[in-house]
DNA sequence: CATGGTCGGGAC
DNA sequence: GTCCCGAC
C-alpha cells in the first residue's frame, strides 16, 4: 500500500485522568475538576483539567490553589502517592483497557502514550467497502464529525459524489475511503465509550502527523477528517510549532533560519535547500511534511518498550546523604519490581537491560546528568531488592560519596542528587518452545527475599573509604565489575533466561479477571462477534452528563437486547452454522478446537469445566468461551511474532505490508470474528433482511454488524447542538481560492 | 525550588 | 552506550 493512500487514525482520550476520576466517582461528573499531583505545595501541580473547569479558565500549568481562585467550586482529585512518588497505575490500567478495545478493530495499533494510539485502518476500510456501497453513507452514521475544508458532512459527501469537480487535486478513491474511515472511527469511538465509559476524540487522515494534528481541532468527543486536498488550506495559517516534531528547539531553528512562521511557507524551499540548511534526514522530512507527506508507518505495538520510573529532588529536597539515596533507590526499585512482575505475567517477557540515570548539582551550581546501562547476567535474580542494589552500586560508582565529620553514621554525598531514574528495557520473550505449557513456566518458584537486602549492603558502604582512585574494587570487595562495559561476557553466558518468581495463582487470577469481564457480557457477546459494535446506552455529552452510572448503562444495554430476542436467535443460528463449518474445516488439525474436547463435564448437568481456566461454563457458552481463550492465545502469538519481526531490519513500510498480508491470509487472524468468518469460498449467500442486499454467508455477521453499528451510532452519538454555533464553522468568503470549500477561520481560531 | 513522571527516538 | 530532545 502506498504510504499516501492509507487511512490513519489518532485516537486521543479527552482529559483522560479526569475521566478516570469521574468514572471512579460519578459524583464528579458535570462538575469542574482537575487532577493534581503532590497537593501539599500550593495545592499541587495540575496535570489534567476537565472541560467544565476548562470553560472557567482553569488550565494545566496552574497550581491547585490558582485553580481554586479561578473556580472556587472546583474539585481536585489527587494522583495517589506510593513510596513517596506519584503512582499513575490507575490511569495506566485505564489506558490499557482502552487500548484493548481499540485493538479489536485492527492489529495495526500503536500506543503512543498512556492515552493515545494510532490505528491503521486501511484494510478495515477496504473490507467495509466490500460489504457496503459508499453511496449509502450518510451524515447520521458519523455524528460529531468534522471535515476540514467543508462546512458539513453532506457537503463533503456530495463533493465525493461529484468526484470533487471544483478541486484540481481531488483524490477520489482516497477521499471516499476517508469517508468510510470516518464511519468506522465513529463506531470505534462508540465502542470505546460503551465498553470503558471513556470519551475520546480522533483525527483521520492519510498519515500519522496529520491525524495527530487535526485530532485536537475538535474536542471533546469529536472527530476531524483532513482530506489531502484540504491540507493546503490548513497549512495556510498553521504555525510551524503545531506540527509534531516542530514544537521544540528544532521547530524554532527551522522557523528562524528560514524566516517563516506557517507551514505553507515551507513549500517555497526545495528538498536540496532544506537538506543543506538542516541535514539530509530533516531536510527530506521537512520537504515532505510541507506537502502533507509523512511516511512513518503505524507500528503494531501494544506494550511499552521500556518500563521505568524516576523522581526529581528539586531545590532543598536534593539528596545529600547516602541514607536518603538508598531510601529513594529502594522505593524506585520496589515500584519497578511491582510493575515488572505484572508485565512478565501479562506479556511473557523479561528485560535484559537496566538503565540508571541521575543528575547532581555541582559546586558551581551547574548540574550534570548521566546515565549508565547494565546488561543483566544469567545469575542475576530480577526480584526483591536487586534493582535498587544494582542501581545504588551504579550511582555510587559514578558519584563518589564524602565522609562527614561523623563518618560512620551518615556519609554525605559529594554532590547533592537532583534526579534519580531506573528504566528497564531490551525485553526478550520467554522461550515459548521450552514452555509449551505456560503453567510449567510459572510453577518455577523462587522464594521471595532471596536477594540480599539493602540493609546488607549498608555496613560495607559505611565502612567504605570512598577512595576516588580505587577503581579496582567495588564496595563489597568483589573484583570490580565495570557496569557499563564489562558485561559483554555476561550477555554471552546468559542462556535460559532469568527465572521468574511468579506463582501459578497470579497467572490464574490474571485470566480470571478477563473471564469475569467476559461473563458479565456473555449475552451481548452472543448477539455480535467480539470485535464489533454492541448495543449501547445513552448519548453522553461532555457538558451534560445525565448522571447515570455505568451499571445503569449496562442494564439498559441488556434490556435492549432482551427486546430483540428474534434477532438474537437469527444471529445465533448463523453463528452455529459457521461454527459447524469451522469444525469440519479444521477438525482433523486438532488445533484450538481441542480446548473443547479437553473439557470435562462437571457433575452439574449443564455446566462444563473449562480445562484452561477451570471455570464452570454453561454448556451453551462453551464455543464462545473457547473462542475467548483462542483469541487470547492468538493475540499472544501475534505479539510475540511482531516482536520478533521487529528485530529483523526489514524496511518499515514493507513490514507493515507483510503484517497486513499475513493477517489477511494466514491463520494468525486475531479476532474471533475473522476466525469464524474466513472458512471457505463455497459458503452460500443470503439476502439481508434489512437492506435486501445479497451477502455471502461468510460475510453475513459483518454485514449485520454494519446495520447494528448504524443503529448504535444514532442512539449513542447524536450530534451536539453547539457544533455550528458562532464563527467556528463559517465558510471562508474568499472566492479567489481555487477550492471554494474552505474554512480558514476555523483553523485560525483553533490555533490562536 | 516549582508540571513531573514516563515514554520513544535520533545523534554521535 | 550515552546524551538529549520532544511529547503527553
Amino acid at each position: 500500500m502506498d504510504a499516501q493512500n492509507k487511512i490513519v487514525v489518532l485516537i486521543d482520550m479527552d482529559c483522560f485522568y479526569c475521566q478516570v476520576e469521574e468514572n471512579l466517582n460519578p459524583e464528579l461528573k458535570g462538575k469542574p475538576i482537575a487532577v493534581v499531583q503532590y497537593n501539599p505545595w500550593k495545592g499541587g501541580g495540575i496535570i489534567a483539567v476537565n472541560y467544565v473547569a476548562k470553560a472557567q479558565g482553569v488550565t494545566r500549568h496552574m497550581r491547585g490553589d490558582e485553580a481554586k481562585e479561578k473556580c472556587p467550586e472546583i474539585q481536585l482529585p489527587s494522583v495517589p502517592c506510593q513510596r513517596g512518588k506519584a503512582d499513575i497505575s490507575k490511569y495506566r490500567n485505564a489506558g490499557k483497557k482502552v487500548a484493548e478495545v481499540l485493538q479489536k478493530f485492527t492489529p495495526l495499533m500503536e500506543r503512543a502514550s498512556i492515552d493515545e494510539a494510532y490505528l491503521d485502518i486501511t484494510i478495515q476500510v477496504e473490507e467495509r467497502l466490500k460489504i457496503i456501497n459508499s453511496e449509502t453513507i450518510n451524515a447520521e452514521m458519523m455524528p460529531n464529525t468534522f471535515i476540514l475544508g467543508y462546512q458539513s458532512i453532506n457537503e463533503f459527501i456530495s463533493d465525493i459524489q461529484n468526484y470533487g469537480q471544483d478541486c484540481i487535486d481531488f483524490d477520489y478513491e482516497h477521499t471516499k475511503r476517508l469517508l468510510v474511515g470516518a464511519v468506522i472511527v465513529s463506531e470505534i469511538r462508540a465502542t470505546v465509550f460503551q465498553e470503558t465509559g471513556y470519551q475520546c476524540s480522533a483525527g483521520i487522515s492519510h498519515n500519522k502527523i496529520l491525524a495527530k494534528l487535526v485530532c485536537g481541532m475538535n474536542k471533546p468527543n469529536k472527530q476531524t477528517v483532513v482530506p489531502k486536498h484540504s491540507v493546503n488550506i490548513l497549512y495556510k495559517t498553521l504555525p510551524l510549532k503545531k506540527v509534531k516534531h516542530l514544537g521544540g528547539k528544532f521547530g524554532d531553528l527551522v522557523s528562524n533560519t528560514l524566516k517563516i512562521k506557517v507551514m505553507a511557507e515551507l513549500q517555497r524551499f526545495t528538498e536540496k535547500e532544506l537538506q543543506s540548511k538542516f541535514d539530509d534526514r530533516n531536510g527530506t522530512w521537512l520537504y515532505n511534511i510541507a506537502r502533507g507527506v509523512d511516511t512513518e508507518p503505524v507500528q503494531a505495538r501494544f506494550n511499552p518498550k521500556s518500563i521505568g520510573c524516576c523522581k526529581q529532588f528539586r531545590g532543598k529536597s536534593a539528596l545529600t546523604n547516602l541514607d536518603s539515596l538508598r531510601k529513594w533507590l529502594k522505593d524506585l526499585g520496589d515500584e519497578i519490581n511491582d510493575r515488572l512482575e505484572k508485565d512478565s505475567l501479562e506479556n511473557n517477557r523479561t528485560p535484559k537491560q537496566m538503565v540508571v540515570s541521575f543528575s547532581s548539582q555541582m559546586q558551581d551550581g551547574r548540574d550534570i546528568s548521566s546515565s549508565r546501562s547494565y546488561n543483566f547476567a544469567a545469575e542475576d535474580e530480577l526480584c526483591g531488592d536487586f534493582f535498587s542494589i544494582k542501581a545504588l552500586e551504579i550511582v555510587l560508582d559514578c558519584t563518589r560519596t564524602m565522609n562527614s565529620s561523623d563518618e560512620e553514621i551518615n556519609p554525605k554525598l559529594k554532590a547533592p542528587i537532583k534526579f534519580l531514574g531506573i528504566s528497564l528495557g531490551k525485553f526478550e520473550d520467554h522461550d515459548s518452545k521450552k514452555t509449551k505449557n505456560i503453567k510449567d513456566y510459572f510453577s518455577i518458584n523462587h522464594s521471595k527475599g532471596h536477594c540480599s537486602s539493602m540493609e546488607m549492603l549498608e555496613p560495607k558502604l559505611n565502612a567504605e573509604s570512598f577512595d576516588q582512585n580505587d577503581k579496582t574494587k567495588d564496595r563489597i570487595g568483589r573484583p570490580h565489575q565495570d557496569v557499563s562495559k564489562s558485561d559483554n561476557n555476561a550477555v554471552e553466558k546468559r542462556d535460559s533466561g532469568i527465572q521468574s518468581s511468579f506463582t501459578l495463582d497470579k497467572q490464574e487470577s490474571f485470566f480470571a479477571k478477563f473471564l469475569q469481564k467476559d461473563e458479565d457480557k456473555e449475552i451481548a457477546d452472543l448477539r455480535t462477534p467480539a470485535c464489533t459494535i454492541v448495543t449501547c446506552g445513552d448519548e453522553s455529552n461532555d457538558t451534560n452528563y445525565s448522571g447515570s452510572t455505568i451499571d445503569e448503562e449496562i442494564n439498559k444495554s441488556i434490556a435492549l437486547f432482551e427486546e430483540d430476542r428474534e434477532e438474537v436467535d437469527r444471529i445465533s443460528s448463523i453463528r452455529n452454522l459457521l461454527q459447524m463449518s469451522k469444525d469440519n474445516f479444521e477438525g482433523t488439525e486438532q488445533n484450538q478446537a481441542e480446548v473443547l474436547s479437553k473439557s470435562k463435564i462437571d457433575e452439574n448437568a449443564m455446566k462444563v469445566k473449562c480445562s484452561d481456566c477451570g471455570k464452570l461454563i454453561p454448556e451453551s457458552m462453551t464455543v464462545i468461551h473457547a473462542d475467548y481463550h483462542l483469541a487470547l492465545s492468538i493475540r499472544n502469538e501475534e505479539r510475540q511474532q511482531l516482536h520478533k519481526e521487529k528485530k529483523n531490519n526489514i524496511d518499515l513500510a514493507d513490514k507493515s505490508k507483510t503484517i497486513q498480508n499475513e493477517k489477511k491470509e494466514s491463520k494468525t487472524n486475531n479476532s474471533i470474528k475473522s476466525f469464524l468468518v474466513k472458512l471457505n469460498d463455497t459458503v452460500p449467500s443470503e439476502m439481508c433482511s434489512e437492506c435486501g442486499k445479497r451477502v455471502q454467508l461468510d460475510s453475513y455477521l459483518e454485514h449485520l454488524d454494519f446495520h447494528e453499528a448504524q443503529r448504535l451510532n444514532k442512539e449513542l452519538n447524536r450530534p451536539t447542538q453547539t457544533n455550528n454555533s458562532g464563527a467556528k464553522r463559517k465558510r471562508n468568503s474568499d472566492s479567489s481560492e481555487k477550492k471554494p470549500k474552505v474554512m480558514c477561520k476555523t483553523i485560525d481560531l483553533f490555533f490562536r
